[in-house]
DNA sequence: ATGATACTTTACGTTAACGTAAACGTCAAT
DNA sequence: ATTGACGTTTACGTTAACGTAAAGTATCAT
């Protein structure tokens, strides 16, 4: 029975590198080579890696950090945000002040994509009026 | 008097590359392979590049770009889509395909965005709490 | 006319983020 | 015991997006 064993936590589920690769859509390489970057660090049963919860969700922040366009260094540093583990009081303040950062900068990604998605949004409304039939009123102010 | 002259139309600002540069915050090499990837066709003054009011704005577009993390080859094609200029009625419905396309990745993008927006901040919170002095309530469900 | 300054082209160098090939280990099934 | 299927390491290749150095041109001030 599961559960029944009490010095047994909670089984812990696992994956190996091309069940992670397969669901998210990437190579075994790249996983591979995060963690060279220091970005996941899988256990290992023998010769093979073997990835739990917190490495998923940490592949998981990665691939996000990348459709976002942050390099892997940012992203790593993002990653160590992520798990003030045993951190000191110092530690803290300055892990707190790159979080605060970190905000500030996708804060200002967003307007970015807000404006960008607005004028975009008024570019297919001028293209479908154009493609219905009317003649282009060419409209343009800075 | 400005406007007194009909055959001028409107005197069209415009700027050197080291001015462009500097109000963006880029170097002037960036600038012409932006150019050199048909990014960006400005006027030549003899040997000089001169740029006008449409690549200042073309620029722009294109830093933006770049911050949300587009390759410059997908920038190229969302500027296309910016001037549906001469395109025949076959054109347009292909521009106006693309352009959706965009949309629905931009608009991934800022649920990307907020996501990571809201973990962030909840972290900071976390981390606050610890430095104030709070032992960790360590909660953490999947 | 001579620097100093700003612009140009050409071309090779660099970094990040993997891709890809080679060469090998392991286990299950035939 | 050999053939896949899947895993591993090592190492070299590739692409994007410029950086940077070299060498020349144009303009302006001294």
């Amino acid at each position: 029975m599961p559960g029944s064993n009490v010095a047994e936590p909670t089984a812990e589920l696992t994956y190996t590198i091309s069940e992670l690769a397969a669901e998210f859509g990437v190579t075994a390489r790249a996983i591979r080579f995060y963690e060279d970057k220091k970005m996941l660090e899988p256990e290992r049963n023998g010769m093979s890696r073997v990835y739990g919860r917190r490495d998923r969700g940490r592949l998981r922040l990665i691939l996000r950090g990348k459709r976002l366009g942050f390099s892997l260094s940012d992203i790593g540093e993002m990653l160590d945000l992520y798990d003030p583990n045993d951190a000191k009081q110092e530690q803290l303040k300055i892990i707190l002040g790159k979080s605060l950062a970190r905000l500030r900068a996708l804060e200002q990604q967003r307007r970015d994509i807000d404006e960008l998605i607005l004028e975009l949004r008024d570019n297919c409304g001028q293209i479908s009026d154009l493609i219905a039939g009317n003649y282009a009123p060419q409209i343009r102010d800075p």
